[in-house]
RNA sequence: UGGGGGAUCGUCUAAUGGUAGGACGUCAGAUUCUGGUUCUGAUUGUGGGGGUUCAACUCCUCCUCCCCCAGCCA
């Protein structure tokens, strides 16, 4: 990646219009400098590649630079692998945080010295109210809260009391460090909020090393600081921590103040984005994964054959404003049908079968035809496809009462095979036990391409595959994982059982593909004419490819006939 | 009804006192060996009431609705 300033484009959202004023103003010595912290207790989903292309996309377009921070202060649900997950996503979609990966973690005793200059100024004591206590001590929305009894302790109590928290004296929960603000303040983040909690847990980094904890209010602004971070963005609902982030940072007395901007959280129609909700969906076992396609993870996306750069200009089309929103799934199909539509070859694979046999085309023979790779980019060039007596078209491109307007096969009716010839169906055979028809065509020999009737028109082109030479494949089509359109976070619908979708997988595994596709690698992408995006799922082996529809194409046939 | 935010086409998002624009969607048409793509056109919006002003999405005022906060989570 280059390390080029991009100019921000305009008109320019309210972030980068503060950064740009920040920077003309000499705020920060024109610097600018991001970081994208997330914390290690899951995996990454599409709203934080919102966050990531915002403070990736924004220390480029300044000439700064952004790091990644693992933001690891809460040592209960954090793991390592998480850390791995992170760093692959954020690289998959395409961006470098050179030698800048941090960890809050890295911090603790540098944050541990800044909370005993706290307590020496006399802006951090030491309580031992219980969990149940402070709650009742800090009042209601509408209620002011209560200083608690132990709040003007001395220095050196505070200090003794502190080192002996370190030192593992005390039972969980039995002390807390709490910042020293104001008890009756109307923003309830300000009434003396915790900074370090005592905690028996093993730190998947720092081990057994540390039994106390910062908590975030405390260690996202100093690890900002630390770090040299002059714009720390967040998501709105840390807005009324803002005070808080200025509090420490000025009772902290460190140089770089950074300022914190909010801006609106990704949310997506159809889908879930909070943690609690995806992981209860991997635990339930509605999903096979963290990276089932049907996931909003990046590494369900990855899966489901969406490109980083499909995602990148998702969220910039998404744009970023404070306003609470809720963005169509379409906007991010279109993302991606637009990448793909330049890159992916053509191939052609029949989803439902339907056995059509060309009655005036030689048995045991076949012939070759020319197919194009991909119309949209010529140096893809052409590939041979075997046209033979037997082949599969699609169940839903014959039918035999067709309604108006239908351009496809019917009986007496002409179609063209894509890349082959025009093909009349003259008969439909049942197979009185099963029910499956077989079409009885004659093709016209001097259709095809570069042929003499080559230029003959016909309403309709359908695709096809060899009956002898197609490959078995297996196809699985998804749909939303929700009924519902959207990830609400009110109270709720956060109890509220989520309305899965009984349909969001379908498992197509009769499906025939054209040979050319036999050595197709995993990950790779196509586009299945007529059909829509697949990409080769892990799943695969020798035996059988297993392809995943990342999304279908448009649909216009569709639409008219549900009218 | 404490505090903090927010409200502009169906959905996102611009316009900081001067022509409400863009994208996605939708609808129509053209092109097309993908009912794809591409192209052309159309469509629809400032939450409500007052006020200031030559001029208001924008400023003032009242109202309505929505979101966030009472973790020793982030």
């Amino acid at each position: 990646m280059s390390t080029e300033p991009l100019k921000p484009h305009s008109p320019v959202d309210f972030i980068r219009a503060t950064v740009l004023a920040d920077q003309e103003t000499q705020r920060f010595d024109q610097r600018v400098h991001t970081r994208f912290p997330p914390e290690p207790n899951g995996h990454l989903h599409i709203g934080h590649a919102k966050s990531i292309c915002l403070n990736f996309g924004i220390a480029k377009e300044f000439g700064g630079l952004c790091n990644l921070r693992l933001d690891d202060t809460n040592p209960t649900k954090e793991h390592m692998d998480y850390v791995q997950s992170i760093q692959e996503d954020v690289r998959w979609l395409g961006f470098d945080w050179g030698d800048r990966l941090y960890y809050a973690s890295d911090y603790f005793e540098s944050l541990y010295a800044f909370a005993l200059t706290l307590i020496r100024k006399g802006k951090a004591y030491v309580d031992n109210l219980t969990a149940e206590e402070l709650r009742e001590y800090r009042g209601t929305l509408t209620e002011v809260g209560k200083e608690s009894p132990h709040r003007n302790r001395s220095s050196e109590e505070n200090l003794d009391l502190f080192s002996r928290m370190r030192a593992g004296e005390f039972t969980e929960g039995a002390y807390v460090l709490r910042a020293k603000i104001d008890m009756a303040a109307p923003n309830i983040n300000m009434r003396d909020p915790a900074l370090y909690r005592i905690r028996y847990v093993t730190h998947y980094r720092t081990g057994t090393a540390w039994c106390i904890y910062p908590t975030y209010d405390f260690a996202h602004p100093l690890s900002d600081a630390l770090e040299g971070v002059t714009h720390s963005l967040c998501t709105l609902e840390f807005e009324d921590h803002r005070p808080l982030y200025d509090w420490v940072l000025r009772e902290c007395e460190v140089s770089c103040h950074s300022q914190q901007l909010e801006f609106a959280r990704l949310n997506l129609a159809h889908t879930v984005m909070s943690k609690r909700k995806l992981l209860q969906l991997v635990e339930e076992g509605q999903v096979q994964g963290w990276d089932d396609p049907r996931m909003p993870t990046i590494k369900g996306l990855q899966r489901r054959g969406y490109t980083p750069a499909a995602i990148r200009n998702f969220c910039e089309r998404v744009g970023v404003a404070k306003r609470d929103s809720v963005i169509e799934m379409g906007l991010l199909e279109h993302a991606i049908r637009e990448d793909l539509n330049h890159s992916a070859p053509r191939v052609m694979a029949v989803l439902h079968p339907l056995k059509v046999i060309i009655e005036n085309f030689p048995e045991g023979q076949a012939e070759e035809v020319e197919a194009v790779n991909n119309p949209e980019d010529a140096s893809q060039g052409t590939r041979p496809l075997m046209f033979s007596r037997e082949i599969y078209i699609e169940q839903d491109d014959f039918r035999e009462n067709p309604p108006k307007k239908f351009f496809r096969l019917s009986l007496g009716q002409e179609v063209r095979l894509r890349y082959a010839y025009i093909i009349r169906c003259n008969g439909v055979e049942k197979d009185e036990q099963t029910g499956a028809i077989t079409l009885r065509c004659t093709y016209d020999p001097d259709t095809k391409r570069g042929g003499p009737q080559a230029g003959r028109k016909v309403k309709g082109t359908v695709h096809w595959v060899s009956a002898s030479y197609a490959l078995p494949i297996e196809i699985r089509l998804y749909e939303p994982l929700l009924m519902d359109s959207s990830d609400s976070s009110d109270e709720q619908s956060q109890n509220a059982q989520l309305q899965l979708n009984p349909r969001s997988l379908e498992i197509l595994s009769s499906c025939w593909a054209e040979p050319s596709l036999r050595h197709a690698t995993v990950g790779s992408r196509f586009q299945f004419e007529r059909q829509g995006y697949f990409c080769v799922d892990p799943d695969s082996d020798d035996q059988k490819l297993v392809f995943n529809q990342t999304v279908s194409l448009r649909d216009t046939w569709a639409k008219i006939e549900k009218k």
